[in-house]
DNA sequence: AATTTCGGTCAGATGCGCTT
DNA sequence: AAGCGCATCTGACCGAAATT
C-alpha cells in the first residue's frame, strides 16, 4: 500500500513528477513474520529490512501501470479501475467502509470507491525472493533489453511477438518448439516460448500474476468447455464474504493472457489471436457475485441432492441461470470430496466462467 | 436427429511430507 | 540436499440426459 490517488489532482500529473513517484521511488522494506501463535503483533519477528529502488526494467512497468491508470482516471473512468488492470501497481481500494469511501471524480458525475496506489502482492512476493532471498528458483523474462519498452507497452511487446505466429497450428508448433504434446500445459509453454522463454513461467508474469489461459473456439464459433478455476472448500465458503472470498480476490487480482486457437474444418486448432484480459469490476460486483451469494446461500440451507440414473443433480447455480459464471464439480471422481457444513459430503466443487461469456468478452476485443 | 447441458472423469503436473 | 511416495491440482475431455 502506498499513497492515495487524488482523482483531480493526478490527472496533471506526469509520472516523474507524479505524488506517487515523489514519494515512492525508494522504499525501505520491511518483512515480518505474521505468527499467528502470537498474542500480540509487537511480537512479530522482523526478519529481512531492504532499502529498494525499482530495478530498471521493472520502472518501465510500474510506469506503464501508473500511465494506465491515469488514463482511465483521465476518461472518466476512475469508478472501473481494478487491481486486475495493470502489471506491479495496481490501484486498491482504500477506506474504512465501502460507504464512507466515495470519491468525485473528474469527468464523470459517478462517484468511485477511494483507491490507493499499491505493490501487487505477487510482485512483493517476487521482490522478496529475487532480491533479498535470492531465490534460485526465478523465472526468465521476456523483455531482456528494458529500452525495447521505450516505444511499445509491455503487453504490446507480447502481444506482437505472439501474432507472428498467427495462422500456425498448435500442432506444428509444439513441434517447432519441441514440446510435449501431451504436457497439460502446453498451450501456455508453446506461449512462452514463443516470447523467448524456456523456464515454466516468465518473471513478469509471476510478478504480476498474469495467467496464460488457452481458448478453444470450435469450427461452428462456439466455446465448447466452461473456463475452471481451483476448488473451494464448502466449509470455508459460507464463512467468507463476498469482499473477502477467495474467488473475489483471485478473479480482482488475476490478469489473464488468452491465447485462442480456432479449429479449422479438419479439425486442427490454429492460433487466431490473442489478448489480455481481466474480469471487468461491474460484472465481478453484480453477475459473479450473485452467482456466489446464492451458492452460499445453498450450502448454508443444505444442498439439495436429486438422483437420476446414476448421476446426482444439485441445486447450485447452472450455467443457463446466469450469464456469467456458474457452480460445477471439478474433481478426481465422485468420492472426490469435501465436507459440506451439515456432514454430508460432495464432490469438490468450483466456480466456473460461462463459455458463452468468454466468447463474449473476446468479441468484445476491449482495449480500454 | 442434432445439439446443448452439466455432472462427472481423466491423466500429467505439481507440491508436500517424510526419510535418508 | 535429494529422492520417494502420495495427494492434490489443473486443463482438457466425456457422455447421458435434456432440449431444440
Amino acid at each position: 500500500m502506498l499513497n492515495i490517488i487524488d482523482f483531480n489532482k493526478i490527472v496533471h500529473e506526469d509520472f516523474f513528477n507524479s505524488s506517487f513517484y515523489h514519494k515512492n521511488k525508494l522504499l525501505l522494506l520491511i518483512w515480518y513474520f505474521h505468527d499467528i501463535l502470537a498474542s500480540n503483533p509487537l511480537d512479530y519477528s522482523i526478519d529481512y529490512v531492504k532499502l529498494f529502488k525499482y530495478p530498471e526494467e521493472d520502472l518501465k512497468i510500474i510506469t506503464q501501470d501508473w500511465e494506465k491508470i491515469v488514463r482511465k482516471i483521465r476518461n472518466g473512468k476512475a469508478h472501473e479501475l481494478s487491481e486486475g488492470d495493470t502489471m506491479y501497481l495496481g490501484a486498491c481500494t482504500k477506506g474504512s467502509t465501502a460507504a464512507k469511501s466515495m470519491r468525485k471524480q473528474p469527468n464523470s458525475d459517478i462517484l468511485a470507491p477511494q483507491r490507493a496506489f499499491s505493490l501487487k502482492g505477487s510482485y512483493m512476493t517476487s521482490i522478496l525472493r529475487n532480491y533479498i532471498l535470492n531465490d534460485i528458483g526465478t523465472y526468465e523474462s521476456i523483455v531482456k533489453d528494458p529500452s525495447a519498452l521505450e516505444e511499445y507497452s509491455f503487453e504490446e511487446y507480447v502481444k506482437s511477438e505472439i501474432r507472428k505466429h498467427r495462422g500456425r497450428s498448435l500442432d506444428e508448433l509444439m513441434t517447432e518448439f519441441n514440446i510435449n504434446p501431451k504436457s497439460k500445459d502446453r498451450t501456455s509453454r508453446v506461449a512462452l516460448k514463443i516470447l523467448g522463454v524456456e523456464s515454466k513461467n516468465a518473471s513478469e508474469f509471476e510478478k504480476a500474476n498474469i495467467k496464460v489461459k488457452a481458448i478453444r473456439i470450435e469450427y461452428n464459433g462456439k466455446i465448447k468447455e466452461h473456463m475452471s478455476f481451483p476448488t473451494f472448500k464448502f466449509k470455508d465458503l459460507v464463512n467468507e464474504s463476498w469482499e473477502e472470498s477467495e474467488f473475489r480476490t483471485m478473479l480482482s487480482e488475476t490478469r489473464f493472457f488468452f491465447v485462442i486457437y480456432k479449429k479449422d474444418k479438419n479439425g486442427n486448432l490454429i492460433l487466431d489471436k490473442e489478448m489480455f484480459w481481466n474480469m471487468p469490476i461491474g460484472i465481478l460486483d453484480t453477475e459473479v457475485k450473485k452467482v456466489w451469494k446464492e451458492a452460499k446461500q445453498i450450502i448454508k440451507d443444505g444442498v439439495v441432492l436429486t438422483q437420476k440414473g446414476k448421476r446426482t443433480f444439485n441445486n447450485l447455480p447452472s450455467p443457463s441461470e446466469n450469464p456469467v459464471s456458474h457452480v460445477r464439480p471439478h474433481a478426481q471422481n465422485s468420492e472426490d470430496t469435501y465436507p459440506l457444513p451439515d456432514g454430508r459430503k460432495m464432490p469438490k466443487q468450483c466456480f466456473w466462467l460461462n463459455n458463452s461469456f468468454i466468447l463474449e468478452q473476446i468479441s468484445l476485443q476491449e482495449e480500454d
